[in-house]
DNA sequence: CACCCCACCTGCGTGC
DNA sequence: TGCACGCAGGTGGGGT
């Protein structure tokens, strides 16, 4: 479910109501995640008052009065919810955080891909040690991303799924990403040139952007955490629309799989015409 | 090292 | 109606 803008969409709603509470009791409902700090560890919770909240890549941080960290992942299907006194548990609620006057943070995954990790002050966070750039981040440049892929064959799609190069792209956006950068997905990255890497950034920069004013995309589990659906679903140019015509060339939208995962892709639009150079065989190396 | 596959889960849509 | 199957936004471990 949840992308960078999703995850950030949750991350500004969540911080509006959630810094300045306090943890005043912690519930788990037994079915663990796959991955959960020990109920002994998340008892650290209780008593400690937020004081921030941030994103790194597809994860959320919460900052604790004491130093302490709490490292959400949603993965597929997970959310972040900040109920109100009336609002009833919904079903899949992993974790319950009361915070007094019957407002609760509940972690809540169908799927129960999430990950809930709490970290001692000063502790270092090896899931975020790994990270690529944020998109936004200042080093990530074309030239930047050149590099990364100079004398490798894999496919862009791939690429740019590959978190410890750009942290927070998902299945969706990088679809919609090389459609708007007018790439197809199949290309080795060793072989784009500098003018397609730069488009590749922008179209990035551009989709994350839009997509997060919109609210994420919505296609059946994300919501924001007073359960909102996000609007971007009916902005997306070619994911999930398999078969049905290009909305700029009429071209049936193609899928295929990569990496074990769908791309959907114009084959028109992104061709090698429309975008990068060829280079001779071998010519990439070195 | 670079890259791919698959497991980890539940739920939903489709076709027989 | 029921069942089998394929598919779904995530990551990381293990194999090639």
């Amino acid at each position: 479910m949840p992308e960078l803008p999703e995850v950030e969409v949750i991350r500004r709603g969540l911080a509006r109501k959630l810094v300045g509470q306090t943890f005043i009791a912690l519930k788990g409902t037994g079915q663990r995640l796959r991955r959960q700090s020990e109920a002994a560890i998340l008892a650290g919770l209780v008593g400690r008052q937020v004081t921030g909240l941030t994103r790194r890549g597809k994860y959320l941080l919460l900052q604790l009065d004491d130093g302490q960290r709490l490292l959400v992942h949603l993965g597929m299907t997970g959310r972040l919810l900040f109920l109100e006194p009336a609002c009833e548990l919904p079903a899949h609620a992993h974790l319950v955080l009361e915070c007094g006057e019957g407002q609760r943070l509940v972690f809540q995954d169908v799927r129960r891909f999430g990950q809930v990790l709490l970290y001692p002050a000063g502790a270092v966070i090896p899931e975020l040690q790994q990270l690529g750039l944020e998109p936004w981040s200042r080093r990530l440049t074309p030239a930047w991303l050149a590099g990364r892929a100079a004398g490798r064959r894999r496919p862009l799609k791939n690429f740019l799924l590959d978190g410890r190069i750009i942290a927070g792209i998902g299945n969706i956006y990088a679809s919609e990403i090389l459609f708007a950068a007018g790439l197809p997905p199949q290309t080795p990255v060793g072989q784009l040139s500098l003018e397609a890497w730069t488009r590749l950034l922008q179209a990035c920069r551009r989709i994350l952007s839009q997509a997060i004013r919109a609210g994420g995309t919505t296609i059946a589990d994300f919501a924001d955490c007073e359960g909102q659906a996000g609007l971007f679903a009916v902005q997306l140019k070619v994911y999930g629309r398999a078969g049905e015509p290009c909305l700029v060339c009429g071209t049936p939208i193609q899928r295929l799989v990569q990496a074990g995962r769908s791309t959907f892709w114009c084959p028109c639009c992104q061709s090698a015409e429309a975008g990068w150079q060829a280079q001779p065989r071998g010519a990439a190396r070195g």
